[in-house]
DNA sequence: AAATACAGGACCAATATGGTTCTGTATAGA
DNA sequence: TCTATACAGAACCATATTGGTCCTGTATTT
């Protein structure tokens, strides 16, 4: 279903709690309340974004997690890069051309890529900055347009 | 690494082949050499998007699959929900806004919403006629601008 | 020294995926 | 009418991935 991991999906999350109070550190007991992700998924997703760079850790009493840049330069294709790899629709775009042996008879590699770049720069165009403010179609933004019953496909 | 699984990869070159030949029909056993894919896979592939309603089947001796459709009217869209269900990044986003018990306290819900919708619309936007055409990027496209040595970063 | 909190991995159960196989039915043509 | 072709439908299995846990070690503050 075009899915993303739920590592991710949690990735995301958490690090839009972060981003609220940029410079402060936060434990993971704390992010794993907040969030109510389970706390062990929590502290390995942690860990991974900070080898990724995108976090900064501190160890012992006053410990904790911090963002590593301004929340205007981490976008959500960082952070899903950092968690799930390279961000590729099939094997044959994550390597280079001309990996695939079937590519000279391949009629969608090509269109792959094209959607595949699509989608990485529609994802490079949401920041950690933009997440901490509501979202278009949010709760609280949808009050006045509640009236009309709305029947979105989702497929 | 948002990937898409082989069912859908198969299913968008399946097509790509059938597209080419509009109205004609074209046999399981056809496609799987044309295209490389095992056979019994192709055969699976076929039926499930006959069902979905993108192909048209015919039994016996002169039978095959054709489109249901003029290629301009099915886009890569249409053929990855057939294959792998709704688009959706989240099982949060698949479900109607209100499934989720930690929709209050999710900061990301909206925003990936917004996302999911933004890679839809661009998923609706490649038909099956464009792909019968060579893509932006393709080996005959890229002859004169192979002497540029490109580093594209395909994270 | 003691408590806190991250680092790094090994580890496991459940699920999804890719792939196969079998039985049945419709159609064309000899 | 009989046979070969080709799809329909579904059960089935091996394996890879994922989500989730746990344990040992190290740094830091008090
Ligand atoms: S199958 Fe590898 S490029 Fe299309
Ligand atoms: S966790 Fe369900 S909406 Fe964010």
């Amino acid at each position: 279903m075009l899915r993303l991991t739920k590592q991710a999906d949690y990735g995301l999350g958490l690090l839009a709690f972060v981003a609220r109070k940029p410079g402060q550190t936060h434990t993971a007991r704390e992010l794993s309340a907040r969030s109510s992700y389970p706390l062990p998924m929590v502290t390995k997703i942690l860990k991974l974004l900070t080898r990724s760079g995108l976090l900064e850790s501190r160890r012992g009493v006053k410990g904790g997690y911090s963002l590593a840049r301004s929340p205007e330069a981490v976008t959500a294709a960082d952070i899903i890069h950092a968690l799930e790899g390279p961000i590729a629709l099939t094997g044959c775009i994550a390597g280079e051309p001309g990996d695939c042996d079937k590519e000279p008879i391949c009629p969608i590699q090509g269109h792959l890529r094209v959607l595949n770049d699509a989608i990485r720069a529609t994802l490079q165009g949401v920041t950690l900055a933009s997440m901490t403010l509501p979202a278009v179609g949010d709760p609280v933004l949808q009050i006045d347009s509640a009236t009309s019953t709305q029947s979105v496909c989702n497929k």
